[in-house]
DNA sequence: TTGTATGCGTTATCAC
DNA sequence: GTGATAACGCATACAA
C-alpha cells in the first residue's frame, strides 16, 4: 500500500489534517512543522492520490492528451513541446494513444480536468461529459463543437508562395503534398497553395501538383521522383510536411540537381529539425513552440474559466528562410 | 451536481446499498428491483464517479507506460504494439512522456496497477511504492530489481553473422550502429557483433565498425558515407536500427552501388515497416508484435500474481529475409 | 433479498 | 497553530 498523509502524521507526530495543510503550504501552520513534514513526506516517498483529491476537490491538475497517431514525427515533435510547456504549469500530462472513443473513456474514469485532441479526420459532436475540450485542427465555417487552435495552414501557404514569387521570382511552382479526403488540415494545405497561386495570378500546371497519398518520407521521395520524370519541371516545389520534404530533397538530388540552384523548396512545418537536414530548408508554419504553448494555456484557461474568447484561434505562420530556396534563374 | 447511488435510492425506494450492488449486476439483488434501479438510474442520467470508486476499490485496471524519447520510430512501432495488446484485455493504457522520475510520480499518484518503461540508459533502483515494475531492456548479470523483456541482441547479432557469413560467404562485414556507453541495448548490439564475428574466425577490420552516435536516419547516412569513401570496403553491413538502415540504403545508392549486388545489408529491428522501404530489407530481431505480447502478458501476470516467473525473458530473435542480402561477389 | 455501517485518502470547517 | 471531524461517492462485510 502506498504512503498516506496518516501515515507521515503518525511518524511526524501530529495530525493528519495538520499534515494535509502543511502539504498544500497552508498559512496556518507553523513554518518550522511544515518543513518538517514535508521532509518526512519526502523521505517517505509520498504521492498524493489523485482520486482522494478528485473526490473532494472536483480536481485532478491533469491534462489528458488524445494521440492516436504516434508515428509521425511533426506531432511527436508537438506533444514534447506541449509536455514541456504544461510541466511549467501546476498541470500534468498523460496521454493516451487508443483511438479516440477509447481515450476519451480512460480519461473519462480518471476525469483529467481538460483534454487535448488532434483533430485529423474525426468527425465528432463528442460527448465529453463536459469535461472542457480543446483541439489542434481546423476551423470550420460551420459550428464548431469546442474551441479550436488552427496553425492557419491557408495563409502559410500564401506567406509561401508570396515569397517564391514576389520576392524570387518564381512562376513554376508544385505542390507535393497529401490530397487526403479526410484530413481537413491537408485539405487546408492544398485549398491554401490553389488559392495563393490564384492570387498571385499564377497558373497552376496540373501536373505540377502531386498527391503523396501520405505523410511519410518516402511519400515526398516517391512523389518527387515521379514529377522530376517529366522535362517539363517546377522552379520550386512547397512540400506538404517536415517528412515529405525529406523525402523530397532525396529524390531531387537523385537526379543531380542542385537546391536551390537547380530547384528551390520550401517546406511547410515550423520545426527545429528543420535546420538539421542535409539542406536546412526554409520552411514555412507556426513556431513549434508558440503552437505548444498557446495550445496549453487555452487549455488551462477553459478549464478555469469554463469558456474561451475567442472560441477559435488562429496562429500566425512564420516564414524561416534557410538554404533552400534561390532566385528563380531565367 | 451530478446524480448519484443515493439520489437514485431515494427515487427508486431502497437503500443506496441496494442500487450499488444492482448497477455491479450482483446476483444478490432481486431481479425485477435491479431492473427498476437500472431504468430509474438511466432516466436520471446517473454516471459514476470513478474516483469515488477507485477510492474504494484499489483497482485501476491501468497500465502506466513510461516513454521519454517519444521521438523514435522503433519505439513508437514497439508502443502501438503495446497499446493494441492491452487493448485486448481488461486493462487499458496511459502513458507519459515526462522524464522518468516525473512520470513514475504521475502514475504513482493515479495509483495505475502496473508500470512498463523502456530501460535504455536509466540507472535506477527504483521506489515504485510497490507498483508492479517491468522493463523492457537488457538483462544484467549482477542483480535486477525489477522483471525484464530482454530482446536478446546478442543472439540477433549471431544470427546476422551467421546468416551473412555460413549462408552468404561474407567475410568482410560492417557494423554501422550506436556506440553509446549508456544505452545498454546499444551496448549490447555491438558487443553481440564483435562476439560472433569471432565466432565465426572473422577479422574485424576497425573502419568497418562504425560510430553514427545517434540512432536517427541521418545518422546512418553520414556513417555509411564515411564508411564508403574508403577503397576498403565491406561486402556485407549490418545495420544498428530501423532508422540508421534507412540512412544506410541512401548513402549506398549514393554511391552508385547496388543492393544487393554489390553490397549485402541487414538491419537490426524486426518491424513490419522494413518491408516497404526502398529495398526491402532483410532484418533482424524479436518479431515487435511478439515483444509486445510478451511485455502485456508479463505485466499483467506480475500485477496479478505479484510476481513472475522467470523473471527475466530473453526473446527469440528471427531473421527476416527480403531482398536486400545476397552471396558475396568473388 | 435488502439495508446498515464502515472506510478508502483527501480537503475543509470547525473547535481547541 | 493544531487537532478533531465531517464530507466527497462508492463498494462491501455484515446484520436483518
Amino acid at each position: 500500500m502506498s504512503v498516506t498523509i496518516k501515515d507521515i502524521a503518525k511518524i511526524a507526530g501530529v495530525s493528519y489534517s495538520t499534515v494535509s495543510k502543511a502539504l498544500n503550504d497552508s498559512p496556518l501552520v507553523k513554518p518550522t512543522t511544515k518543513s518538517r513534514i514535508l521532509k518526512v513526506a519526502k523521505e517517505m516517498g509520498y504521492e498524493p492520490n489523485y482520486a482522494a483529491q478528485r473526490l473532494v476537490s472536483k480536481q485532478t491538475k491533469i491534462i489528458g492528451l488524445i494521440w492516436p497517431t504516434i508515428e509521425r514525427v511533426v506531432l511527436s515533435t508537438l506533444v514534447t513541446n506541449i509536455s514541456n510547456e504544461i510541466r511549467k504549469t501546476p498541470y500534468s500530462m498523460i496521454l493516451s494513444v487508443e483511438p479516440f472513443e477509447a481515450s476519451l473513456d480512460t480519461f473519462k474514469r480518471f476525469q483529467v480536468d481538460g483534454i487535448i485532441f488532434f483533430d485529423e479526420h474525426i468527425d465528432i459532436s463528442i460527448e465529453s461529459n463536459h469535461i472542457p475540450l480543446l483541439t489542434y485542427g481546423v476551423a470550420e465555417k460551420k459550428v464548431n463543437h469546442y474551441p479550436i487552435i488552427d496553425a492557419n495552414h491557408e495563409q502559410a501557404m500564401f506567406e509561401a508562395i508570396k515569397y517564391l514569387h514576389s520576392n524570387l521570382g518564381h512562376k513554376k511552382i508544385a505542390y507535393i503534398g497529401d490530397f487526403s479526403k479526410t484530413d481537413r488540415m491537408q485539405m487546408e494545405k492544398l485549398n491554401g497553395f490553389k488559392k495563393a497561386m490564384k492570387h498571385f495570378g499564377l497558373t497552376i500546371n496540373h501536373h505540377f501538383l502531386v498527391d503523396t497519398k501520405g505523410l511519410d518520407w518516402y511519400d515526398g521521395y516517391y512523389a518527387v521522383s515521379k514529377l522530376l520524370e517529366s522535362t517539363e519541371r517546377p522552379t520550386a516545389i512547397v512540400g506538404g510536411s517536415y517528412d515529405i520534404s525529406g523525402g523530397i530533397i532525396r529524390g531531387i538530388k537523385e537526379k543531380q540537381l542542385q537546391i536551390p540552384n537547380d530547384i528551390s523548396i520550401i517546406s511547410y512545418d515550423n520545426i527545429p529539425q528543420m535546420a538539421n537536414m542535409e539542406i536546412p530548408l526554409t520552411s514555412i508554419g507556426v513556431p513549434i513552440e508558440q503552437l505548444a504553448t498557446e495550445i496549453v494555456h487555452s487549455i488551462i484557461e477553459l478549464i478555469e474559466n469554463k469558456n474561451l474568447h475567442p472560441n477559435i484561434r488562429k496562429m500566425k505562420p512564420e516564414l524561416n528562410i534557410r538554404k533552400s530556396c534561390g532566385r528563380v534563374n531565367t
